[in-house]
DNA sequence: CTTTTAATGTAATATCGTAACAGTTTAACT
DNA sequence: AGTTAAACTGTTACGATATTACATTAAAAG
C-alpha cells in the first residue's frame, strides 16, 4: 500500500473533509459554465452541492429530499433534469448497478473512470487507469467493435473496511 | 479482422441460428442443476429460453409478456426469481445499464465477462477478455481495493453495423 | 410418513425515471 | 430598449422497474 498513489485512485478515506471538496466542485462548475457559456442554475448548483457533499452515492429520491428548501417538495424530473446537466458536463457520473449518483472526484482531467464500489460502507472511488480503459479500447476493437462509451463499476471491499475487519 | 478469434468473443452474426444455442444453454442448464442438485423448475426453464431465443437484451417485463402460457398473466415477482436463480448460475447475464438480461454464451467456460453492447443494432456481444478483467483486478488490488465482481459494459457500434454503413 | 426446505401464487407497494405542455427567464439580435 | 429564439422551470400525470410479505403447495431428507 506504500506507492497507492502510483495509481490515480481517488477513494474518500475516513478523516477526509467534505466541505473543501464541495467548494472546489463548486468552484469548478462555475468555471466550467463561465467558459462553455452555460447556466449554473440554481437547481443545479443545489443538486451538485448535495452529491459532493456525499461519497456515498445518492439515488435520485435522496436527492430531491434535500432539495425541499423552500419546504415545498420538488417533483423528481427537477432532480432529474438537473443531473442530465451534471452529468454531460462530466461533474456527475452515474452508477449503474446502484441507480445512483456521486460526484466527479477527478474534474477537468479528461479522464476515463473505473468505480469502486464498497460493498460494506458504501463508499465510492474512482479509479482512474488508463491501462484498464486502454486494455478496453484495444480488445474491443479487435473484437471488431467501436467503442463509444465504457462503463466499469468494480465491487468488493475497500483498504479501510478490509483494515478493520 | 482476419483473426478475430484469437480473442475470445461472441458477437451474434446475423446468419445466426438461434434454436441450436438455446438447446444447448438448456441442456447445459439441465446438466448443472443435476450437477448441483438445484430444481430446474418450469418457470426457470421457460425464462432461460425466453433469453436464449433473443441475443437482444430483455427487459425482465418483456420476459413477463412472454410467459402467459396458460393465457394467465404472471407477477412481475415470477420472472424476478427465475432471473435471480439463472444469473447465480451463470447461465443469465444482467446488464446494468439496460436493466436488461441476456444469456450467457459461455457457459461453464469460467470466464470473466465484458458486455458489447452495440447501441444501432442492440445486439450483446460477450468479449472474454482475460487481460481486462486481470488488469482491472490487479489496478484496483494496487488501489488497496479487494474485488469480488467486475462489471463491465462497453457501448457502441457492432462489426456488422459499422459494416453496413 | 413426517419434518424441513424450497418453490409458487397472489396482492400490494416501493423505487426509479420520463412525457407532455404551458409558462417564465435569459441571451442574442436588431 | 424591443423583439425573437432558446433555454430553463413548474406541474401533472404516468410508465417502467423491482421488492416485500405472507399464505400455500411441492419436493427432498430423515
Amino acid at each position: 500500500m506504500e506507492d497507492m498513489e502510483a495509481l490515480p485512485v481517488r477513494f474518500p478515506s475516513r478523516q477526509h473533509n467534505h466541505s473543501s471538496c464541495v467548494n472546489k466542485l463548486l468552484g469548478d462548475a462555475e468555471e466550467e459554465c463561465r467558459r462553455q457559456k452555460l447556466r449554473f442554475t440554481e437547481h443545479r448548483r443545489k443538486v451538485l452541492e448535495i452529491i459532493a457533499s456525499s461519497h456515498k452515492p445518492l439515488g435520485a429520491y435522496d436527492i430531491l429530499e434535500q432539495m425541499n428548501f423552500s419546504g415545498r417538495r420538488q417533483a423528481p424530473v427537477v432532480a432529474y433534469r438537473a443531473l442530465d446537466f451534471l452529468i454531460n458536463l462530466g461533474l456527475v457520473h452515474r452508477l449503474n448497478s446502484l441507480n445512483a449518483f456521486v460526484a466527479c472526484m477527478a474534474v477537468g482531467e479528461d479522464h476515463t473512470a473505473q468505480f469502486l464500489i464498497c460493498r460494506q460502507c458504501k463508499n465510492v472511488g474512482e479509479l482512474n487507469s488508463n491501462l484498464v480503459s486502454e486494455r478496453i479500447e484495444k480488445d474491443a476493437v479487435e473484437a471488431g467493435f467501436q467503442v463509444d462509451q465504457q462503463l466499469v463499476e468494480i465491487i468488493g471491499i475497500c483498504y479501510e473496511c478490509a483494515e478493520s475487519g
